[in-house]
DNA sequence: CATGAATGAGAATTCATTCAT
DNA sequence: GATGAATGAATTCTCATTCAT
């Protein structure tokens, strides 16, 4: 049969595969700036050359990683909000979505949230993620849920609120946190519920 | 007199700031990750060997900026609550404040709260800012402002907001922002107005 | 028949001369110390480890695009003097034809007298081309046309001048010679006529 | 006394000249494209990073080699031909001269005229000894000793010619040659001395 | 016959750090 | 107190070469 280059391709695959993982892996651990080739191939049991069969240089490999994070969590994001549910109720679960795959995937985000390489000339970003809010949040506003109709500025407050959590838990985990899901909850409750009532002003 | 020895050791003193304000100049201009000595040297005009003269090694002038971003926080924050006042509005211009000193003072900031520095044995860092935080909720829950008595989980939860949008718009100033004060002020007064309200349960 | 095995030694055949004719275009295109195998394997279409089925390694494909340079060299000058003809006119000829050779095979001409590989156990090459000039020098002096009878001293003095030219136009393209076959001429007229006449001493 | 610092900047200057040495006879000894500043370092004791205390890099220690090459060169040279002299034997001493200066510093003469490094902007050469070589010839015009008034052909023809033997006598040390004295004044008398009569047309 | 995968060696360069002066 | 000199270790990356398939 032909499976030998069946074969080679899935090896070539996986071995891809450990790599995106290593280089994940060492971030987290070692910290961005110390992140290096020889390290990640250690890390792998390959030798530093054998990165480059794969990625042409750091920086691609560095592109890869955020790529993937950045799929991953359009994987995660529910997709289409179905068309009867109660729209607050779904912005809530998308931001918790959100916040849950941050904290499930701490590398991915800290790579397409946190990190903030030095290359040069990288390709304005898509935010799907955040296209994702908006729409939820103009959903929202459509069905009068919220006095304001400032979608883009309502958006933005609730995203900002959600990386506050993600990112502090993420960065974070030697302080002493309530429990997790409290937490989140009562910053995501907080966030959304007071877009439904008039806004007040203390001063 | 001890002239001579107070003259060298307010030279040495200056030094040190030159060197401290230096590296903090660099780290603007030039990225976290391609800070060196070298270049620090070069800048203020000392030879290299001149900075282990005031610091013990790199980990050492890291440690001792991130101290003195804490320390400027720390001054910026109106210390004492004034009695009298409302304690909710002096929660969020305690907030407030805290989201101005990031955006004014971002190389302090990214070093406080942003960078994951690979320095293997740091102190336990005190956190003088949160537990401001922390005050302030609990006089309003003492002043019956809110409803809930879960001191903590409420500051952690403002904290995280605070932080969401203070780190977004230093880490991610391309993006396309509505107005800074308007957002501030939407994240802040959602946060903080929803707990003086009754949990709604949207689920 | 062995229709086979014919095709599958030309094919061989032809591979091995698209492998050198692609070396000595990168060498033309890239310069002599930027070639690799890698460049030479992707330029052809072939992978690295195909070269090595044509050449042990890099040293005998240098050997041998050397071997061709000389073997391209003896192909262009003119092989036999023909008998009754002007010695010294096919003398003239002849230098003529090797500085035209150099110019249009810089690479070739390069290899064969200009680098200086880093091969350690070349073998001690014949100079076929030097031979041929001997040999229309010895003819100009067994006709009388020079009064020295040093054949090996004029052919060495004829053939650095040759050489001279060739190599500086050759490695100098961008100072500002004069018309290329002026200088040509200028140089293998001055160096062939002077023989003809007797030496003169100005010191 | 201060000659510690007088010191330290002697060793220094030695050390430079060390570097430049050492580099020079690697270049002869392993090949221009074997160079490398580990071998450099290596030969002369001292590691690889004290090389960039002298050099910014690799291009730079270059420069200074082919700089120095010039300059030593221009200093060889008979700068000013003495007006009453015979000017055709003073070109003779001239172009002796330059042929010398090639022999006896073969690595500064590789460096001047033969190596062609891959250097993409280095800043037009002058050519002080060629300019030395076009004013000799132009006085032997001046001075009726030459027929043809074209002073830039015959001192390009007169250069090749010089050239030829030098490198020829320099890059192939293993060739049978004769005496080398004979040699450069059978090559320069010949380039001369048919200068100075009228061309004979054999073609 | 051809090659993909793998690698050891080596390239240039930078850096934090030490130490004698 | 300050520094020039020096370096070991690290970085990214390229290359010639081998070998199982």
């Amino acid at each position: 049969m032909m499976d030998a280059s069946a074969r080679r391709a899935k090896h070539k695959e996986e071995l891809r595969r450990q790599i995106l993982d290593g280089a994940g892996e060492i971030f987290i651990h070692d910290g961005y700036e110390s992140f290096s080739l020889r390290k990640l191939a250690a890390r792998i049991g390959y030798s530093p050359a054998s990165v480059y069969l794969h990625f042409k240089n750091k920086a691609e490999l560095f592109d890869c990683l955020i790529q993937e994070a950045f799929l991953q969590l359009a994987k995660e994001l529910p997709p289409a909000p179905a068309a009867g549910a109660d729209p607050v109720a779904q912005l809530k679960r998308g931001l918790q979505t959100y916040v849950k795959f941050g904290l499930d995937n701490p590398n991915h985000y800290r790579f397409a949230f946190l990190l903030q390489p030095p290359r040069p000339a990288q390709p304005p970003k898509p935010q799907p993620a955040f296209e994702s809010l908006r729409i939820k949040v103009r959903r929202c506003v459509e069905e009068r849920r919220f006095p304001s109709k400032d979608v883009e500025t309502m958006s933005q407050a609730l995203g900002a609120a959600a990386h506050g959590v993600t990112s502090w838990l993420i960065e974070r985990p030697a302080f002493p946190w309530v429990e997790r899901n409290k937490l989140i909850r009562r910053v995501i409750d907080s966030a959304v519920d007071s877009l439904t009532a008039p806004a007040k002003r203390v001063k």
